[in-house]
DNA sequence: CCCGGTTACGCTTGTCGTAAAGATT
DNA sequence: AATCTTTACGACAAGCGTAACCGGG
């Protein structure tokens, strides 16, 4: 189990094509057969079928391992890289796009800083894998508790803000004017599922009415307002969108909670700002 | 950064010795310096001191991103390795010390499972890289939350059950009397740390009076009866118990949980008792 | 001087690329 | 027939072991 034949195999299971993922890698196609080869050799299994090129059952077993180990791999190669690369002044910040509060904003320095904006998902893998020197990630908990984060790596984790709910719904929905509501209340509603941006509750990605892949919070609170679908937002930001009308979530008892992440040995320059972002809340 | 050299990398680092390890591993020394050597250059620095042997910060750095590496990467090939193997009848069950209440233990079939009592930490370790077949883990989490357990790999996580919090006191403890206490009554109590057994909540864990290696529950609960120090219980074990006095914990919120683990993959024999534990619950 | 880690060197093994063959649409 | 995967084979590099070397207690 080569790391290496690991990346073959998800380059081909991804690209559905052997001469594919040789093309992507920089091998030939025979060494990517080869490197099928003896990984099913050595897993006893056949991991993909040929013409047309799909994971069988058990390759689809080993790519949902794949993922997170090679994300790993590259998180401990990263970390311990950062500890004898040369700290330069710049530090660059993965953000997601809510975790960015006002208070937040305020508080970074003027000169040294770059926001990089991902989806909540990817936040942790860019700093553990030494993309970003620190991360602002934002999802929903429950009060004071830390979010659940995927562990790709040991970081550390430092609370930065919590904030209620609200649901963004067009204005002239027949809740909008309700002074609060419970998520029961909306059972039957249709959401807007948007991964890159606003969290969602796990009893509501049953059925989205529509997907939104951005990450720009405007263009999924006007598609909310338009009536496309309603959306689960911060309070604070909910409160500040011009249209349509946000209602605080009472039941269940869950926070907007954003975070800070830090890798295990953070550079000089981001502990000071991790510091001073810390300070600030 | 090949899983072996990392390998040969945990096992020199816990040893303190690069020919110890060589012969834990079936390597010659000259083949463990080169491999120390192979990660030391691809990572451009120095992991081990020699003489004596002990890891430099960025050695500590890499240890531990290695050990869930290395665990990731069992559990990956197990996981595919279990879809492949004929299926046994037997099923083998990893089990915390209080994770087998007797509702679970009173639907457990006559014949055909083998019970393994591990610390809840190893309980994940053991389903995951194939030890095991099917796994119950308890910890502390808030009511109705799932327990956070480290994603060593993608298993299926169910609950098997709530309990709510008691405080194992000595019978002539001032709070012995007490119908129900909160944490912070108890800030200055000294707590044995037992983690082969116990949960513990992150506030209590400072100063332990005692550490309990060991997985046996009467054993702590005479330590605990005899004045060494606290423990805390799911209520119906504390109840149970003979010795000292078991007092409700009623702040903060916290519940006892269970939860009943099974691979990605499991057994039909496995899926079939899970789906009784499950029922019985 | 001994114990233990490093370095040198030869051998085996594995891995990649070229090229030919086989299979599928 | 064209495209894509597999197989055969030769070249090269990597990895391990033996053995000599070196540095500290």
């Amino acid at each position: 189990m080569d790391p290496h034949l690991l990346r073959t195999f998800v380059a081909v299971a991804r690209l559905a094509s052997f001469s594919g993922a040789a093309r992507e890698l920089g091998y030939t196609q025979s060494a990517v057969s080869q490197h099928i080869a003896a990984l099913e050799g050595d897993l006893c299994a056949e991991l993909l079928t040929r013409r047309p090129v799909a994971p069988t059952p058990a390759g689809v077993r080993l790519l949902e391992h794949a993922g997170p180990l090679l994300l790993r791999l590259d998180a401990a190669r990263a970390d311990v890289l950062r500890l004898a690369a040369a700290p330069p002044g710049r530090v660059t910040v993965a953000v997601s796009p809510l975790a960015a509060g006002p208070r937040l904003l305020a508080a970074l320095p003027a000169t040294g800083v770059t926001l990089r904006v991902l989806a909540p998902a990817e936040v942790p893998a860019a700093v553990a894998t030494g993309g970003c020197d620190l991360g602002l990630v934002d999802g929903l908990a429950a009060p004071s508790d830390p979010l659940r984060l995927p562990d790709v790596a040991p970081l550390t984790v430092t609370g930065a803000g919590e904030d209620g709910l609200a649901v963004l719904l067009p204005a002239d929905h027949p809740f909008a004017r309700r002074a609060s509501l419970r998520l029961d209340d909306l059972a039957d509603a249709r959401w807007i599922d948007a991964p890159g941006v606003a969290p969602a509750p796990a009893a509501v990605r049953t059925a989205p009415a529509l997907r939104y892949a951005g990450t720009d919070l405007h263009a999924l609170c006007a598609l909310a307002a338009a009536g496309h679908g309603l959306v689960l937002l911060p309070r604070r930001v909910a409160g500040a969108v011009g249209a349509g009308a946000a209602v605080p979530l009472s039941e269940p008892r869950l926070v907007h909670r954003t975070e800070l992440l830090a890798p295990g040995a953070p550079t000089p320059a981001a502990s000071a700002l991790a510091a001073r972002l810390t300070a600030s809340r």
